[in-house]
DNA sequence: GACAGATGTCAATGCGCGTTGACTTGGCCG
DNA sequence: CGGCCAAGTCAACGCGCATTGACATCTGTC
């Protein structure tokens, strides 16, 4: 698989202890699953970076589709969305999209894993469901929206999408371009955000 | 793999014919790259779909990259943007995005096909070129900036968080939530299109 | 300190994959 | 009509994979 820079095992010499050992499985799926996608990762990568043997995951959690559904859900954690200062949420975000996808940065493997759980047929249901609960909701609680949740609908689309633009443009914005960007994204996620103002 | 909801071949039978076969193998690994994704798809899938043998495929294309990388090509054409109506088109999309995802739409299997691709490392940079070749200099000229591409890829960025939203999401929207929805995306939409409006 | 169950190791199995090469069939041209 | 080359078929190979079950080792308990 490809090199996820990072030291050979995630976790120090341990003893034996099924709860630690699973978790290290987890994480490790978590990282590799975001970078290669679920095809692309053995059982045999993911114990490897765990530092652990193979035989131990099909024990510990049934097999490759579990422990990539345990992942996945692991992945989709309650957002620390409260923490984000409303004032500046539009123009950060703005930023970080200006700038290029850093393939060490959790968030960009989070999301990486989420995309691809996306275009998969069997997982995509899973994922919306997820989506609904551990997203949709919470950033509909942030806006402050009684009625309805479709401006969170709406924020989470956009969000999505420049993360995917993103993606794949691969480099930084510089210049002149880049500030225009910004200050346009700005401008669209403030509309969103705000609708009056 | 899954079921493609197809008839079991693609072509009425035909005679020996190199390049038909040829064009049989490229169109049925379209439609099942786009559905299945690279990993899994077997080219036994896509020669059963296209109704020829699998020996051919490795022939005629070098091998399974060599098939994907020209399915790719072969996807990403110059869309017909200008067809669109300018005045109407932030509504259409809005209505087209509050709908669900039809898998037996090309255009829904094109987007999976891309997003696959821009989720795996390997194919991202390629996709990259392409779209910035084939998308984003069309949006431009449609939208007649000069100066910058900034809002194409502002507006390439929502259109394509609205394809993923879409995806998830699995239903079309319904009631109020679906007005809601398509005046708030026709907003946004039209921000970008229109800035000073 | 010894037992027992939990924990980790290891080799082996079966399966599906992409690819290869030898073979057969078909159609065009003389 | 007959030969020849393109086009298609078929069987087989090697490989990597997930999974299994038998075995070894550690650790907490009495």
């Amino acid at each position: 698989m490809t090199d996820l820079a990072e030291p050979a095992h995630l976790v120090a010499p341990r003893r034996r202890d099924a709860a630690a050992t699973r978790a290290a499985i987890l994480e490790a799926a978590k990282r590799a699953f975001a970078v290669t996608g679920y095809d692309r990762t053995s059982l045999r990568d993911i114990a490897a970076l765990a530092g652990s043997d193979v035989a131990l995951i099909p024990r510990y959690f049934g097999g490759k589709e579990g422990l990539f559904t345990e992942a996945l859900k692991a992945t989709i954690a309650p957002d620390r969305l409260r923490d984000w200062d409303r004032r500046r949420f539009s123009r950060d975000v703005a930023e970080m999209m200006a700038g290029a996808a850093d393939i060490a940065d959790p968030r960009t493997r989070t999301f990486q894993f989420l995309l691809q759980a996306a275009t998969s047929p069997t997982t995509a249901p899973l994922l919306g469901r997820a989506v609904q609960e551990r997203f949709l909701a919470p950033i509909r609680d942030w806006l402050g929206d009684e009625a309805g949740q479709e401006r969170a609908r709406v924020l989470a689309a956009i969000y999505i999408g420049f993360l995917v633009e993103r993606l794949i443009r691969g480099a930084a914005l510089e210049g002149v371009e880049r500030t225009a960007f910004v200050d346009r994204v700005t401008a669209v996620l403030e509309g969103v955000i705000d609708p009056q103002a």
